[in-house]
DNA sequence: GGATTTATTCAATTCAATCGAATAAAAATG
DNA sequence: CATTTTTATTCGATTGAATTGAATAAATCC
């Protein structure tokens, strides 16, 4: 059906004649007129009293037109969605991973529902790995989570901020050294199946000084709850450790060379970047760096 | 617009696929992919990201595709105002003279709602003149008045109901022949203009007696509560009369000659007569019988 | 009742939608 | 990783619906 047509039919009702309306239109009256007899024929039914010069609506005409009118609404709708693409607008499937769904989401959602009212958004949260996975099939348009060291064929990075890693340890061990820390407490090992798991797999490698006991946990607010009870160490991001802290945790830098991770939004490389890609970056950047 | 490639467009977002889609939709794959590739354009939108084989929607394709299935649903409304036309469909304005608003329409209305569920209704009083006019003029589809002596030009009068006339007198009045109430009491005139107003005027015409004096009232009601103060005397259609009484009342069916008004659905004579105005007189017809 | 306004009809034209075949591109397969 | 298969796009040709302008018809105005 064309809905130009369902224009044509709420306009007559509005001036009650056919020649203004065609005017009004910016069609001949001839098209106008065939235009209402197709339609009345498409429909199988009278529109329109034609025994009155200007014709008149019939009854059915009247609920037609009524109903006409809210279909438009519903198409100016529609167009409207398409309007400055300046703006932000969409459903948006994002993913996330957790510390980021804590810490950053909340904040991104305010501001972006702030600057961009006209989109909207689907949130997962899973590992990073899953999450490329995702990003690479299509059934999400994008991701937050941990900059991998070798970018997966087919994705694109976008830094939205660099978290240093930190160490947290119970309070009475302040003064042990890192290195002799896993001789005396267990490390608190967060999934190391994830981007920031791999971080944190580095530091157990490397390290002379094996721990001696290892606790995976793929809870963040766990590991520090582990912390406090005073049941071993861990590494995590500083704005987690420091955000689940309180007096009874240590937290110290790592030796020499400084650990961090890099978050970033992670999109298809070749997917049509129309700019959404952009603005939510900016949009994760701002928040990251409030 | 095209609604049929907002049809498609909801289609393939249920399908996840073109050619699937374009089965459902009876269209060839190509049509269906220009279909899209046009629709496009015409929003100046990327709907589809196109680097996956089954193109994959983009989030603004998505909230489209949402809202496009919005359009539908109103346009599916809308067709279906049009489905089967034995039945009684859309919004009707019907014109009352007043006793009929307050004694037969009530019954009309919720009858109609049950037959015709989908039938709305406009309604106005006024004087029989007046809705003449506005049937002949097309301001409204039909009125119920009393049907007048002369059919008007143009116009198509259908009998909904005979009400026989009946005086009304203050009950110690009972007993006086109607002849000489006249000598007693003023006439209580029902607003000579409107149809049945017609019908009493003739009644002061004809008698020999002359009532002493002449009360004109434009409402029913009033008419009746200025005989059961004892005030006078008047001449009304039996079931108002009726209605309005108390034991203070005395009915007399008129002398000799008996008085009746007929009760009729007006609508014009060309007027398409698409089986809408039997379904309303039919209607009317039996609620008046009941 | 004739003039005027207003809508309808008709044939010609224009434009957009569709089709079928060929091509191109992504995904599945081995 | 090359091949095969699936899937979508492009292209030129065709069809059909919408529009136009001129002529006609119908209702309204005076």
């Amino acid at each position: 059906m064309q809905t130009r047509s369902l224009e044509t039919l709420v306009r007559i009702e509005q001036v009650q004649s056919f020649s203004k309306a065609a005017e009004l239109q910016n069609m001949t009256l001839s098209a106008l007129s065939m235009q209402m007899k197709s339609l009345e024929t498409q429909l199988d039914v009278q529109l329109f009293d034609r025994s009155f010069r200007p014709p008149k609506l019939t009854p059915l005409g009247r609920s037609i037109a009524a109903q006409a009118a809210r279909v438009l609404n519903e198409q100016n709708a529609l167009t409207g969605l398409c309007g400055r693409d300046r703006e932000l607008v969409g459903r948006f499937r994002l993913g996330l991973i957790s510390s980021v769904s804590v810490r950053l989401l909340p904040k991104f959602l305010s501001r972006i529902r702030q600057d961009a009212p006209r989109a909207s958004f689907e949130l997962t949260t899973g590992l990073s790995e899953d999450l490329s996975e995702q990003v690479l099939q299509g059934v999400i348009d994008a991701a937050v989570m941990t900059s991998a060291p070798s970018p997966p064929e087919g994705l694109r990075f976008d830094a939205i901020a660099r978290e240093e890693m930190a160490f947290a340890a119970p309070r009475q061990y302040a003064a042990t050294a890192i290195e002799d820390l896993a001789r005396h407490l267990p490390f608190i090992h967060f999934r190391p199946s994830t981007g920031i798991g791999n971080l944190i797999a580095d530091h157990v490698r490397c390290h002379t000084n094996k721990p001696r006991e290892t606790i995976i946990l793929d809870n963040l607010e766990a590991s520090m709850e582990f912390v406090k009870a005073g049941l071993g160490y861990t590494l995590l991001p500083l704005p987690d450790v420091q955000r689940c802290s309180d007096d009874r945790v240590h937290i110290f830098a790592g030796n020499g060379n400084p650990m961090h991770r890099e978050l970033a939004l992670v999109s298809r490389q070749d997917s049509s970047h129309g700019r959404w890609i952009q603005a939510i970056h900016k949009t994760f950047q701002n928040v990251a760096a409030e």
